[in-house]
DNA sequence: AAGACTATTATTAGGTC
DNA sequence: AGACCTAATAATAGTCT
């Protein structure tokens, strides 16, 4: 663009394109700079050198151009779930309180196996071991309706 | 800057203002198109008009270059989280998983109670009668030793 | 790597159609 | 709103330090 005009394809010479990245990266951001003041425009620039380095400009907040762009943007499922700050958290919630439901279950279960029963008072092994005389006798009476009605079918058949 | 040079504040005549809007959008993305591909640079650059249209361009895709921005942000709790399509997935992925956990434990521990007995079939009834008997006895042996134990107390003290 | 210089090219304000 | 024109200003590649 000016002693000689230049192709543009990446600059070979590590050295003369951070020159150029340098010298042109001001310019750029001159350029969103005048734009946005000059046609009122909401500009959101965001520049990676080549190196890492971040440079960024934005005529407002970059927050709030971002999510404007995720609101237009044609690209709902990846973008839009950007206010998911709230929709991590609430899943997090979701989670942490099932994964407390389940540890509860977990230590009944164990306890209703005979498992891990230290932990217990002789007061709540006493009620433990009504809670699980009463699971008992359900099941042995489910079973012996069972077997009953199996006996009935087989008699039948007969 | 041409015919004459013009101060860098909102150009109020509207028509005006649209035009320069349209030319100088056109300079400022071919600037950005030309820094990226000269310096190797990823670039996210968005527009909006005064009039709310969008533009944008990017080097790589726009959800890259802002999910990397927002890792190097300053404003980690607002924006750092975009990234969380992966992490919301995540995050759903570990709930379910603990739904289900949760599901099964739950019924178990109904079938213990004796409850909703009818969906087993018998063999799986003659099956859980003897893990609740199990159950049963090493509760109620539990309490016995504990039983015992309370009386070797009772009668040290007396 | 960062600043100044400057010859050149690029961009663009203000037009016209 | 768009394309083209053109004079004038802005940006910058190459160079030096």
């Amino acid at each position: 663009m000016t002693r000689q005009k230049i192709e543009i394809k990446k600059i070979d010479n590590i050295t003369a394109r951070q020159v150029t990245f340098s010298k042109r990266r001001r310019g750029l951001f001159k350029k969103a700079l005048e734009l946005s003041t000059l046609c009122d425009a909401e500009i959101a620039l965001i520049v990676f050198s080549a190196t890492g380095k971040l440079f960024d400009y934005s005529s407002s907040s970059m927050q709030q151009v971002i999510e404007r762009y995720s609101f237009h943007s044609e690209n709902p499922d990846k973008l839009r779930s950007q206010p998911s700050v709230d929709a991590l958290e609430c899943e997090r919630n979701k989670y942490e309180s099932l994964r407390i439901e389940l540890e509860e279950k977990t230590i009944e279960l164990r306890h209703m196996k005979g498992e891990e029963l230290q932990e217990l008072s002789l007061e709540q092994i006493k009620e433990l071991e009504k809670k699980v005389e009463t699971g008992l006798s359900r099941v042995t009476k489910t079973k012996d309706q069972r077997v009953v009605k199996e006996i009935g079918f087989l008699k039948k058949k007969v």
